[in-house]
DNA sequence: CTTAATGCAAACGGTTTGCAGCCCT
DNA sequence: AGGGCTGCAAACCGTTTGCATTAAG
């Protein structure tokens, strides 16, 4: 079974009908190393499929997120990103120069248990971005 | 010398002019115990000073930011909120439920440390966010 | 067949911009 | 006196919404 059907499931299992538009979507998320706004997908899509809105775009990825298909982030000015969420939690290292986006592990699970006895607060999630040059960039 | 003096004489530095609304807008920052949205700081000066115009509150908090007087942060929603740089570099525990905001120490050094060897990227900075339930709005 | 999802157009909210006049330095 | 800053209005851009129609289950 291939890693679309699998998106498929977990869709149909919250009961999120598996549409033309969904499927072209995932499908995209699925094909990028990065997260992708929502401009970003609609642009890969419009050129097979010129009929597809934006509002559809962005109602879908709104879906997602309620049925925790995908997580939003702001990485960069005001736009939100979309990522897949495949239960491998992590973080972002951005060259602010390429835009080159970098995945990394999260060092921060004894930081949050310690927050949690300090402060009294239940934790629920966290972000983290950290900012930089990349190799590439910082030579010029 | 009082710290509206402080952060005039700031400004002055940087040739950024000491103009009224700009007095003004720093002394709410200075005032507030938590970042400030542009609309905020808004609202407060509005009825002192009917005149003000949310453009102005935006292009001075810009000013700010290129001067490194303010840092903007995508705390929640899609609004930014904005804090003086006091150099005292911090991270921010917030309430989903209430938007109480706490501010916490870093714990990132060794970590971008380590991210710089491993990586190649030269690190120029980072944001976290941490988001939970505040003792009171856990308990209802 | 029923109801959710889509296409489409229009609105919305945060932020920016162009321009004439004002006021820091 | 000169150039940056402001008031004002209008544009901008990412995102949301209302409604009639289409398509998934």
């Amino acid at each position: 079974m291939g890693s679309l059907e699998l998106w498929e499931q977990k869709l149909k299992d919250k009961g999120i009908r598996w549409t033309k538009q969904r499927r072209m979507i995932i499908r995209v998320l699925l094909a990028s190393t990065r997260p992708l706004s929502a401009q970003d997908i609609f642009a890969k899509l419009q050129r097979d499929y010129p009929k597809l809105r934006l509002s559809t775009v962005y109602r879908n990825l709104n879906s997602f997120k309620d049925g925790k298909i995908v997580r939003s982030l702001n990485l960069t000015g005001n736009e939100q990103k979309f990522e897949l969420i495949d239960g491998n939690h992590h973080h972002h290292l951005i060259c602010i120069e390429c835009d080159d986006i970098i995945p990394l592990d999260c060092p921060l699970k004894d930081f949050e248990n310690k927050l949690k006895d300090d402060t009294g607060y239940t934790i629920l999630d966290h972000r983290m971005k950290i900012y930089g040059l990349c190799p590439n960039c910082k030579n010029y």
